[in-house]
Parts: structure tokens; sequence; C-alpha cells
DNA sequence: GGCCGTGATGTAAGCGCTTACAATTCGCTT
DNA sequence: AAGCGAATTGTAAGCGCTTACATCACGGCC
């Protein structure tokens, strides 16, 4: 059905050997050998066998992610960071989604079938003990983004002092009484985040109120979503708690609290201030005041920080941590002069 | 370096032919050594080499989607839905990205190497000859998302007419001097859009006129996003256009007109209606009155489609096109009644 | 004129798996 | 007790490619 090399060869008069060569760019091989070879395999419409050039090459081309969910907007940003600066190679991107810590293993197990992969992104996924062993034993290069593990190499957004300029930044525009929206408890960004922005508040002697940190409880990667936060918002609202700010762990959440902020008429950021997480295209046109990662920056990283691994394996462990950076916008007041 | 079939074999006492049976679950093979072959298997933590296996059995389990780009909510939503069901079954899926429509046939080249995917999902790139002579020399099944071909399956949606109830809806909210953004003038959805949107003015007596119209001048992907909707409507306003009514050919581009709107402080929906395309999730939290397509779905379908075809390859084409429904919020007045 | 180094090409042995076909075993039948 | 078929297992030939090694032709050298 396909055309091989064989076909190639015998059309050629020449060895398979010698169009391999020809399909390598190995410099022994005469021009004009190589000429009349690419002439026959363009007529033919030659195409290599991807799966036997990996065999024999005992190596693949292709990366493989596993992403929680492609229709969170952060991960679709970073995937696209990736794809972006994988472009310039010839890498191809294996996407396997794991909406539940539980289906990591079972997606990792697969993207791990020996000669599957060259490497391994893991997004979002804390590294336990079943997962770490399961690496070590195949040692694929792995990169995790967005989150944390002394042992390999990482990319991800210094989440606490995200949560303190948070904190800062609101208790200078005047905010005395702030809540939380918290994804889920599982988050391990998510805590980070609120660890942050209570730490930010106590060093200024404010402290968050117990009954004002709503946690989202859905699943892992869950939480994350404009629902979560339309929900937590409204619960904390129907609680009769009316704080003067708010913290989101995410944009999205952050635009469902302020559909739910308008729908009891409170008004932003008169009545109360938002300050939201990421940074994503929309946060600008919903006039959001955010704390950004770079997201696609932080695609392409992961991207070469694999690369480097692949390359020089036993190069020691790097953990790159963008620094969040404040946007103001209108959903938070001017800063009052100190 | 990987354990083999011959590492398996050879600590069980069988042949390599057995324990590859035992691995594709081939019935001529007794209990008791299938269960001998499997604990020796799990021992060594064997695993199928992915590209041996292929290569062997004269196919693969992975498909291919290329996609404009990842970042854009719509092609993420309907990639979810097309993972969903995916991970169902053991298919892996490879995304290469294509933001130009000079890009989709390099993409395209790499995905139809040989060997490398069994079934490839074209996303919103119109098939023109060069595609679909490419497409037609290797025979691999092939689904169109969101464009048409008559040669090929696809999925898409009816987008004439999500035009038209635009149209009608608006006209029944009591808008009479209207105005679209238009994402960009190589989209072919894009283009039917606002075909029918004008068809439904027109068939009310209502015209829509030629400076109440902007074009996006980004190329093929682009003018979909935030940014565009801003800018062409901040054109609209500088040039002295006050329309009543806007319908927007995605909900991006409505969400970055609303803002634009903001600044101008036009008020939503009394100085101006406003209605998009799409229905994102986001949509439901700003408010905005839209034409769900939906996504997920269409994803799922397209799925369907290819494994259809891929089982059956001379089945006959099959078109699925969904009807946009409408989605009224509060980007839109109360329907006057008839 | 024989020898040798060089560059170009060919031969053949894998890469790890599947699978047609052959071989073997074993329980029954006659 | 020999024979037979079914069930199980083994042998070996690929799948399409890469690549180490062998071969060959050729020109220059002493």
């Amino acid at each position: 059905m396909g055309i091989t090399i064989y076909d190639i060869a015998e059309a050629a008069g020449v060895s398979i050997a010698t169009v391999s060569r020809v399909f390598n760019d190995n410099p022994r091989v005469s021009e004009s050998t190589r000429a009349a070879v690419m002439e026959v395999a363009d007529k033919l419409g030659y195409q290599p066998h991807a799966s036997a050039r990996s065999l024999a090459r005992q190596q693949t081309e292709t990366i493989s992610a596993i992403v929680p969910m492609l229709s969170n907007y952060f991960y679709a940003e970073v995937l696209k960071g990736l794809q972006d600066r994988m472009a310039e190679t010839s890498f191809d991107l294996l996407v396997y989604s794991a909406p539940t810590l539980d289906e990591v293993e079972g997606q990792l197990e697969k993207a791990l079938h020996r000669g599957r992969s060259a490497g391994v992104m893991l997004f979002s996924a804390p590294v336990r003990d079943g997962l770490e062993q399961r690496l070590q034993q195949s040692d694929i290069p792995v990169v995790l983004v967005d989150c944390y593990h002394p042992a390999y190499d990482s990319i991800s957004t210094d989440n606490r002092r995200g949560g303190e300029i948070a904190a800062d930044y609101l208790l200078s525009t005047g905010v005395r009484n702030p809540a939380v929206l918290m994804a889920n408890p599982h988050s391990v960004p998510a805590s980070h985040r609120l660890e942050g922005f209570r730490d930010g508040l106590s060093r200024q002697g404010v402290i968050l109120e117990e009954d004002h940190l709503i946690v989202s409880s859905m699943g892992y990667h869950d939480g994350f979503n404009e629902q979560a936060g339309y929900e937590s918002m409204t619960a904390l609202l129907e609680a009769g708690i009316k704080p003067d700010g708010l913290f989101a762990t995410s944009d999205v959440q952050a635009i469902g609290a302020m559909e739910a902020l308008r729908h009891s008429n409170m008004n932003i950021p008169e009545h109360i201030q938002i300050i939201g997480f990421d940074d994503l295209p929309i946060a600008r046109y919903v006039g959001l005041t955010t704390l950004r990662q770079p997201m696609s920056e932080m695609g392409a990283r992961a991207f070469e920080l694999l690369m480097e691994r692949m390359t020089r394996p036993a190069s020691t462990v790097a953990h790159t941590v963008f620094a969040p950076t404040l946007i103001p916008r209108t959903t938070t007041r001017e800063q009052v002069a100190v």
C-alpha cells in the first residue's frame, strides 16, 4: 500500500541503504545519486514510515503532555506557548487529559509506554509515591508544570508571593475586611495562594475571618471555573457576609463572583474590590485586577527544560519560578497615598 | 534498556509468540501460562513498545488534530469533547497547530506521515486544491470540523441559520439600526454568519448599512479574539456610528466590544443590544446573549465520525450540521410582544 | 604495475513486535 | 493400542527503517 524505501531503491537502481542515507542527510552519498533518489521519491510520493523509523532509531520525536482539562483557559494558554516553541522543531505533541487525580496515573502509563514519547510534561499534578515510583522506573525525562517536586525539573509561579501581593494591594486600596474564594482544597497552587494572602494580611495586622474563606468542594482540577466562583460568592452573600474585598484564586472564579455580585446589586469596586489570578486575555476586557502568570512563556520554557533534560539527562534539576505581576484594573480602586 | 518480550519469554520459560499472545488477549493461551507470563511481566515492569507494535500491526492508534489555535476557547472546548470521547478508547491524540492557512499544509504533511496517525481531524481549514490532492493521495480518514467539503465527512454548525436567528431576535427586541463585527474576511464560518444575518434583516425590510460592518483585518484564525472586537467597536464609534444593535461573529469579539462600549459610556442593552456567537462558558457570566454551538458535542461527534470512517472507509460521506440555538441573556432586551 | 587510501555503495543484522504455519501434547475414540 | 482432532505452544518470516561493516571502483603513489 504505502511506498517503501524498497520501491524507491528499485526504481532508482540503488540499494535501500542509499535511499535511507539520502533521507537522513548522510553526507556519504554522491550528489548525483542523491538527486536521482529524491526525484524518484518525489514522483512516487514517498513518506518515511514514522513507526519504522522510531523503532530503528530507538527514539521518538514526540512528547506527551498530561493536562487536567483542555478547556481550562490556563492550560490552553500554556499549551499554546509550548506548541509555538515546539513548532520550530520536528517534535510532535501528544495530549492526554486527566480530569481527576486518579486518572493521572493511568494517562501517565499510556504516555510512558516504551517508545511512545521522548519526554513527558505533567501539569498540575502533585507527584506522590505512586507517580514518583512510576516516573523513576522509566527514566524518561519529565518536567512538571504548575507543580513542584525536588527530583524533577519544574516550572511554576510563585503562588505564595502572588497571594502576598494580592493582600498588600487590596489593603493599600482600602480593603479592611477581605474574603477569599479558593478553588479547591487539593490544589497545591490554590493553597499556596491562600497562604500567601493570609500572610500578607497578617503582616499588616489584618486577619482573614474563617467564615470569609469559601473553598469550593469540587475535585482536583475543578473549582477553577466561573461556576465555582459564582456559587462560592453566592454562598458568601447568603451567609450574610459582606466583605469589602475579594481575592479569587483564579480569574474565572473572579468573573463568576462578579456576576453573583451584580445579581445582589453590589457595585465593584465601590462596595467590594476584586482581585483574581492568571491574567487570562479576558481579564483585560472585564477590567479585572489580577496577578499575571506568564502562561505562554511558561509553556515555552517548559519545552526548553524538557529538551535540555533530553539532551543532557544527568544535568542538575532546574526549577524555574516566575514571579507573578500585579495588573491593576478597574475592579479595584486607586491605591490610597501612604 | 527496556524490557522486551524476549526477556519475558525467557524468564517465563515460554516463546515470544506466547508472550505476545498474552498481551493481545489471544484466547489460544492456557490460563496457567497466561497467569505465569503476566506475573513475570508485572515483576519486570514490561511495557509493549508502541512503535514496534504499530509497525508489526500495520496500524496506529493515534489520531491527529490540526487546530488553528489552542488558546482559542472554541477549539479548546471542541477538543475537550473530543478527548472525553476518546478517553473511552485506547486512542491517543496528537495535536498540531496551524495558526495561518499556509501552515496547515505543512502540519498536515506531518500528520500524514505514513504510520503516524490512523485518522486526521482538520479544524476550520477550507479544503482547497493543494490540500485536497494531498488528502486524496494518502487515503487516511479525515473529518472536517467547522468547515465543509463535499468529499469529506464534516461536522459544523449552521452558521447562516445562526446569523438569521440573530437578526430575527435583534429585530424582535426593537433594534432598527444594527451593526456587525466580523472576525475576518477569510473565515468561512464568519462569512456565513454575516450572510445569514443580512438575509434575516432584509427579509424584514432592514438593510445592513455598509459602514456598519467592520471586518477585522487580521489573518486566518485571527479576529476571533477580544482585542479584535474591542478595536472594531472602537473604530465604529470613532467613525461616529451609533448602532442600536450589534452582532459579533464570536463571543470573544462581543466581549471586547462590550468593553469598548463601556469606555464610551454606552449602556448595554439600553443604548445598544448585543448578540454573540458560540456560547462559551464565560458568556453566561457576562450576561451575553448568544447563539450556542454545542462545542464539546461537536468534538465528540467528530471522533465518532472518524471512527466510523476508519472502520468502514467506503461508507457514504456524512455531514453533521448542528443548529445553533439562541441563548437570551442580558445584553439584549426583552422581546417586544408581536 | 602493484598497492593503498578514499569515497560511494551494498549487504545484512537488527529494532520489538505480530502472526501464519508447523509442531507438539493430550485426551478420547474405536 | 493406535489414531485423531483440538488445544496449546513454538518457529520463523515479516513490518520499514537504520547502520555497522564489507565491498568496490578509482586515482595517485612509489
